[in-house]
RNA sequence: GGCGCAUUCGUCUAGCGGUCCAGGACAUCGCCCUCUCAAGGCGGAGAUCACGGGUUCGAAUCCCGUAUGCGCUACCA
């Protein structure tokens, strides 16, 4: 600990922004609180700072297993790098604030000592029915502050009987706070109207308003961002800076993204987590760009950027203050963008993981052989890069390239203002027709066939429609003759029989 | 209930006293392209800038109220 101090209290002091994330462990972690981490890191890498990733740790009871993981893998996946961190370490560290515990209860003692903290012993039951007869009686829920004003005599008396305690601060009966925010402005609040918050529980462990407190000091944090949602106790943090003798940081406090019920996105209720898109085969760069421009925007008209075009264009001044519904529409939107800007080598590349996936995770059908063909699955995705919205659906909208036996009904196969005859006739036409080709490629097919489209005197739409149904079992393909090229003469010319024998 | 923050097209936003009877994007609608689906091109509709008062020669932009929404009100963060 006393190590700890000495790193802190060292003048290594440059002046370059240290900005931190600071997640509690208690869950994955949704979008919205991405985007705050992301403002952070842009800010950082635009001002060259540091960006520090801390645990908060302190609520044991809620601390599930994996979270931390899953924050770095989520910040990995988006392509933010941290400086100083649990996995790396750093100059500050430890960066999980359980392992600060000693820091908070020297800081803890100190605030007793000058007087601005006191011991409470109230039980929880006790403050549990002052509250119901405060809500009782119309009045604000607060701590009655009953244990503020006991006499030393009365403390020992109850200290003897073995009592536990935790430590509250003691917030200034009268007056005014001013929070300075570098968003809002100045935000003033009477003091009367905020408790004596814990700041030091029974079990040793500092709460939020202690802890992060602490360590964003002694970490040299510059720019606090946050989430709006901490409005609310700013004023109570910037009395505990000031009864420690230490600089209020600049506060940045963000607007929160919300869902589509326009509430808070929450964990468990409306919120999707970084490994949902990563899962539906969203691109980080996409996600990055799209999270970028919620609660933020350049100018105007951009909002294409890549990340060092962010990092350049980023500051923290045009963060909006409004909270916003995000939209997944624009998202799914913009993740095709990008996905029809990726060359075809590296669509590939990054398609073919979710192609493999097993059937009941999104992938192919079981039956379809794995790993697989590269160079043929290069001459498929090429047909269906710019239909693409998601690398997931991928597998869905190509799976007929691969089946040995595809299955569709009799219904889609026959189009518009013809029948089974006449869909069979046409058919066996076409069979005729391919049969006598010598070279299989998608300007000779295409050419021959629209000749047979007019030797039939029938339309474009039902000739083509009735070979593209035939040999893909599906409505909706890319353009046909490129991929009857791509599905090749001996499996189009197969599926073709099978439609023609199940035409009668 | 108390306190706080917010309020520009359905959604994300530009706007920081005159250039705005408000610009862009997604979504939506129509047309073009066309063998289907996309992509792309063109065009339309969509915001009396929440409402009401001020200040000012002039307000989406400044001030004050009201309304609405959201947040906080734990030995959670």
């Amino acid at each position: 600990m006393t190590q700890i101090d000495n790193h802190a209290e060292g003048s290594d002091a440059t002046n370059a922004p240290r900005l931190r994330f600071a997640p509690s462990p208690t869950g994955f972690l949704h979008i919205g609180a991405f985007r705050t981490a992301l403002f952070s890191w842009l800010y950082a890498r635009h001002s060259g700072g540091k960006f520090i990733l801390r645990i908060e740790d302190t609520d044991l009871a809620r601390t599930v297993e994996g979270a931390v993981e899953d924050f770095t893998d989520g910040l990995r996946w988006l392509g933010m790098d941290v400086d100083e961190g649990p996995d790396i370490g750093g100059p500050y560290g430890p960066y999980y604030q359980v392992q600060r515990k000693a820091l908070y209860q020297q800081y803890a003692n100190q605030l007793l000592e000058s007087g601005h903290a006191y011991r409470c012993y109230c039980t929880p039951e006790r403050l549990d029915a002052m509250r119901k007869e405060q809500i009782a009686n119309k009045l604000p829920p607060r701590y009655d502050r009953h244990c503020r004003y006991l006499s030393p005599e009365e403390r020992a008396t109850i200290e003897a009987s073995g009592a536990t305690w935790v430590v509250r601060f003691a917030m200034p009966l009268e007056g005014e706070t001013v929070v300075h925010d570098e968003l809002h402005g100045d935000m003033v609040f009477k003091n009367s109207d905020i408790d004596d918050t814990v700041i030091m529980k029974t079990n040793g462990l500092a709460p939020y308003h202690l802890a992060h407190l602490v360590d964003d000091h002694l970490m040299k944090i510059t720019h606090v961002l946050r989430g709006e949602e901490w409005i609310s106790s700013a004023p109570r943090h910037v009395q505990i800076y000031q009864a420690l003798g230490w600089p209020v940081p600049l506060f940045y406090h963000v607007p929160n993204v919300l869902g589509k019920d326009k509430k808070k996105l929450s964990k468990r209720r409306n919120a999707p987590s970084w490994s949902d898109y990563k899962k539906q085969g969203y691109l980080p760069e996409a996600v990055f760009n799209f999270l970028a421009l919620l609660g933020w925007a350049y100018d105007d008209k951009t909002e294409i950027f890549t990340q060092d075009e962010l990092i350049k264009a980023f500051t923290l001044k045009k963060i909006g203050i409004s909270s916003g519904i995000y939209d997944p529409d624009k998202l799914l939107w913009m993740n095709g963008l990008y996905i029809r800007n990726l060359p075809l080598a590296e669509l590939v590349e990054r398609t073919i993981p979710y192609m493999e996936l097993a059937e009941d995770e999104g992938g192919l059908p079981a039956s379809i052989v794995r790993p697989l063909d590269r160079a043929y699955t290069t001459r498929v995705l090429a047909l269906e890069h710019e239909r693409l919205k998601t690398l997931g659906e991928a597998a869905h909208v190509v799976s007929f390239f691969y089946e040995k036996e595809i299955d569709y009904s009799l219904d889609i196969l026959i189009q518009k203002k013809m029948d089974a005859a006449s869909t069979r006739e046409a058919l066996l036409q076409t069979r005729t027709l391919l049969n006598s080709l010598s070279t299989w490629e998608h300007s000779i097919l295409e050419a021959q066939l629209r000749e047979l489209v007019t030797k039939l005197g029938l339309k474009n739409g039902q000739v083509f429609g009735t070979i593209r149904t035939a040999v893909s079992g599906r409505t909706a393909t890319p353009p046909l003759f490129e991929m009857m090229e791509v599905l090749g003469r001996d499996v189009c010319m197969q599926r073709i029989d099978q439609a023609i024998a199940r035409l009668g």
